[in-house]
RNA sequence: GGGAGGUUAGCUCAGCGGUAGAGCGCCUGCUUUACACGCAGGUGGUCGCAGGUUCGAUCCCUGCACCUCCCACCA
């Protein structure tokens, strides 16, 4: 080793550095000077495997949100994890063009100039939402960066970036040619508010207090009529047959007489459909409204009834319902049930509570709507997507969401993926003047079946989430076979919100395994919904918290490590105030903490390499919990329990270096300890601490870390590709660990011993350790540490012998211990060592329980009970300690 | 109507078959020369309820209660 190494670190004066530091100070320098040298790429390292992820796209029209930064927080420390354990890591950003969401905010811009989209027309909005997306679209990417993520901006794309639009048009036609995309009329789900039909997912059902009437139709030659149940009278207008379950008694007498639909006057039939009916359910007949139910459709279409449609797509009612045209379709329904009511039709009403379907995006109840729409037949897709996940392919982490998934494929309908909007990718189906369709990856010139070049481009846009389905192929340049393709697609992980597992996670599988043949990721890791205090997010509630803000106040570090330690397995992360306060103590504690160490080896040797060196028990004990720690941390990444991971960084960092290491090297770093030799080895430990400490974190804690790196290494930036600690076990020291632990319960037992009688905690105190202890075992350790227990126990006194007369006794770690205070030192808090006279008396009798009954000694693993004994005896052993204790 | 998850210290949450844990809060002391964004000591829990399995259950099983959340075309 050469003296360089040795002496190799450019420390900046200790004195310089203030107790408490600004974040804002270094963030941006080191995110910068990270970008500038590449470390967010995947270059070099050749030959070493790889890890990639994509980001889920944020909205265009997004800012960086709690959620936001909770997910990204998780996917930076597994990116930053992985490259700093040797992987070419690739983390690709972007954004989504999130149709509707982005076309309701520029609507709502133009509503404030008094501008409708329809007066712009189509290309002049198009134009507007291209514009406002250059000038505010892509905030959310430089907040990312606020963060720390380290991504790959030289891949940045969005949804509709060229190229993805490709991809998007190629998925669409090949689906078409292989039969599973179709267009067909049928009864969707309409949001008159947007004017625009919505998938199944995107309907949100909410419990709504409603009413059901009971109407009565007239029917030919029968008495009484047909009395009929509905929660929506308004669209008995276009009834266009009255059904009965066949086998049903109750209704026989229907059997093919025809209805007269009040109102309209329109002679409807009475069908006979055992699939629509249910014999045992309210009075045995339905009206059939073909238009206006999907149920009634599908019956309607085994009938061969007609569809009248009497709601229009903006939620007003049509010509076809007569006197009600043009009306809004709840007050259709108020003046319905009123004339019925006036006719003497209305039988019944009463109060009902069901589920009403409402439009995610703006909250307008849905309406079932007959209108022409495109579908994905799904079930081909699915059946390969659900055994990649059944045959391991792709696992869920927690494992639990695989259930989910299944349920839901296994279940799936048919999705409808065209939307009435403008802002997307405009579905690549042309019309010829003969109507005949023509699916192309061009733009076609003729029509492929007729040769006409009168053709018309379908007017709708496709889903958004039928381009997010392709975002782990489409972000590479796939249908292109690119260099980029081949080098990172599948990509290992997907980390998003457990929320869009079937809107994005499960589409995603879908189409990888369908156009490439391999899912997309190995794994996916779904997590939990951030929560403030327990409660959903709110502004009407007040605790919104933005994590700009708390970037600013606490600064990014604090607030990625908050998000990781309130990360659990569970469906909710919740989040708190309190917790960000908590971490930026906590990189203030580290910060100090460098700050004594940096003193401390300031213009002193500090070994690097530790072996073959002497080393004091303290010095091993920290090495072995570094090690420790290093290995549970790893193995907490790597069943993503951030929380965990996080947690054991803090106990060592904060608990074992900084309470207990540091404290128990300062006698020797300040050469009271004559052997020199001792306190560089101590340096030594020191640094390699701190490395080891800065090391773990930089994934949760980039800047600050980085920060501290570069004065303890003089090699600015490099934290970020130093090897990730490991925790080979070849640190680890149970003897030292004993030593060490005993040493600090004891160190303990005697300040609380102050504390009981109320004395200064620097009251003298003697001590002593009886030979003849249980825990004898570790005495040779303890002797050898017994300059540093004085130390710290502040004793004035220490004996390796009985306790003295008079002396108040305890057994501590096994250690049988006498207590004394100088003369005039107030006696003994007699309540408190009755309670705990009590509580092991009460331990004492509970394991002695156990071990009289034969079948806990006989049952009961060799080892459980030998500890039991143990106990036993040290319980024993304390219980004649105190109740020995004189003073 | 199905399904999933939750119910542990004042608060927010870990733990999940062998002596109840963390952070924050609270109480008591500390100008111990890295840190009061700190140090030291302490307080605080029949681990939702009732059964069962087990030598032993907060942890496994069954039922119940309450809370979330998904899925579902019962008029």
């Amino acid at each position: 080793m050469s003296e360089r190494t040795v002496m190799d670190f450019a420390a900046d004066p200790a004195k310089a550095l203030e107790k408490t530091f600004d974040p804002a100070h270094f963030e941006e320098r080191w995110y910068s000077l990270w970008e500038k040298e590449g470390r967010f790429q995947p270059g070099g390292l050749t030959g070493s495997p790889r890890f990639v992820m994509v980001i889920p796209p944020p909205n265009v029209t997004g800012r960086l949100h709690i959620g936001h930064a909770y997910g990204r927080t998780i996917e930076d420390i597994l990116a930053r994890w992985k490259r700093m354990r040797g992987h070419r890591v690739l983390w690709v950003p972007g954004t989504d063009h999130a149709g509707i969401a982005t076309q309701m905010v520029v609507e709502r811009q133009l509503a404030k100039e008094g501008i409708q989209r329809r007066d712009l027309g189509r290309e002049k909005f198009i134009e507007r939402v291209w514009e406002w997306r250059r000038e505010s679209g892509d905030m959310i990417l430089g907040q990312l960066r606020r963060l720390g993520c380290s991504l790959d901006w030289s891949r940045l794309r969005f949804t509709m970036d060229e190229n993805l639009s490709r991809a998007v048009r190629h998925a669409f036609v090949r689906l078409h040619q292989d039969g599973l995309i179709y267009r067909g009329r049928y009864v969707v789900n309409w949001c008159p508010r947007c004017e625009t039909a919505v998938s199944d997912l995107e309907v949100v059902h909410r419990e709504t207090e409603g009413a059901i009437f009971k109407i009565r139709y007239d029917v030919s030659g029968v008495e009484g009529g047909a009395v009929v149940a509905t929660t929506r009278p308004e669209t008995m207008l276009g009834d266009t047959a009255l059904a009965i379950h066949p086998e049903d008694p109750r209704t026989a007498a229907l059997k093919g007489k025809k209805a007269i639909l009040p109102i309209m006057g329109r002679e409807i039939p009475v069908i006979e459909d055992a699939i629509l009916v249910d014999r045992e359910f309210g009075t045995g007949i339905v009206k059939v409204t073909p238009a206006h139910d999907a149920n009634d459709f599908a019956s309607g279409q085994r009938h061969g009834l007609p569809a009248v449609v009497v709601i229009g797509p903006n939620g007003k009612m049509t010509a076809e319902a007569g006197e009600y045209a043009g009306l809004d379709r709840f007050e259709a329904r108020k003046r319905v049930v009123a004339r019925l009511d006036a006719e003497g039709r209305l039988v019944g009403t009463e109060k009902h509570s069901h589920n009403v379907g409402h439009c995610q995006r703006c909250d307008t109840v849905i309406e079932p709507y007959l209108s022409a729409q495109w579908f994905v037949k799904v079930q081909p897709l699915a059946e390969p997507a659900i055994r990649a996940v059944e045959d391991g392919t792709v696992r869920f982490a927690p494992e639990a969401w695989a259930k989910t998934y299944f349920e839901w494929m296994r279940n799936i309908h048919d999705w409808c993926i065209s939307r009435q909007l403008w802002w997307g990718h405009r579905i690549p189906a042309f019309t010829c003047e003969n109507g005949h369709v023509t699916v192309a990856d061009e733009d076609p010139f003729a029509c492929q079946t007729c040769g006409s070049s009168k053709l018309e481009q379908d007017p709708d846009v496709l889903d958004t989430w039928f381009s997010s389905q392709l975002w782990p192929l489409s972000v590479f340049g796939w249908p292109g076979q690119t260099p980029d393709l081949a080098d990172f697609y599948p990509t290992d992980v997907l980390v998003t919100g457990y929320d869009i597992l079937f809107f994005w996670v499960a589409r995603m599988i879908m189409a990888g395994l369908r156009f490439t043949g391999k899912a997309p990721f190995h794994t996916v890791h779904l997590h939990g919904l951030v929560r403030v205090g327990g409660e959903k997010m709110s502004k009407s509630k007040g605790n919104v918290i933005d994590p700009l803000e708390a970037i600013q106040e606490f600064g990014a570090d604090a607030v990625r490590f908050t998000l990781a330690s309130a990360a659990s397995s569970g469906p909710t992360v919740s989040v708190e105030r309190g917790r960000m306060t908590g971490s930026r103590n906590f990189a203030t504690k580290l910060w100090n903490a460098a700050r004594f160490t940096l003193g401390q080896l300031e213009g002193k040797s500090a070994p690097k390499d530790l072996r073959g060196r002497s080393l004091s028990l303290p010095d091993r004990w920290i090495l072995s919990r570094l090690d420790a720690t290093a290995s549970d941390v790893n193995r907490h990444l790597e069943g993503f329990r951030f929380d965990e991971a996080a947690g054991a960084i803090y106990g060592f960092l904060w608990h074992e270096l900084c309470d207990g290491y540091l404290e128990m090297v300062k006698p020797v770093l300040a050469g009271q300890d004559a052997d020199a030799g001792a306190a560089e080895s101590a340096r030594g430990v020191l640094r390699r601490c701190l490395e080891g400490a800065l090391s773990l974190l930089h994934p949760f804690m980039p800047f600050l870390t980085e920060e501290i790196w570069e004065k303890l290494t003089g090699r600015p930036g490099t934290l970020i590709v130093a090897p990730y600690p490991e925790g080979t076990g070849q640190w680890k020291d149970a003897e030292a660990e004993s030593a060490v632990e005993a040493l600090r319960a004891i160190v303990t037992r005697v300040r609380t011993f102050r504390s009981e009688r109320g004395v200064s905690p620097t009251a003298p105190v003697a001590l002593s350790i009886d030979r003849e202890s249980p825990g004898k075992a570790l005495l040779p350790a303890l002797e050898r540490l017994s300059l540093l227990l004085v130390h710290l126990g502040r004793l004035s006194e220490l004996a390796f012998a009985p306790a003295a007369p008079g002396h108040f006794q305890d057994v501590v770690a096994g250690l049988a211990l006498g207590l004394g205070l100088p003369q005039g030192a107030p006696p003994a808090a007699g309540a408190r060592i009755a309670k705990e006279l009590t509580a092991v008396n009460a331990e004492i009798a509970e394991i002695e329980g156990k071990l009289g009954k034969p079948s806990f000694v006989e049952k009961a693993p060799a080892a459980v009970v030998e500890k039991n004994r143990q106990r036993l005896r040290e319980l024993q052993e304390k219980r004649a300690a105190l109740g020995g204790a004189s003073s």
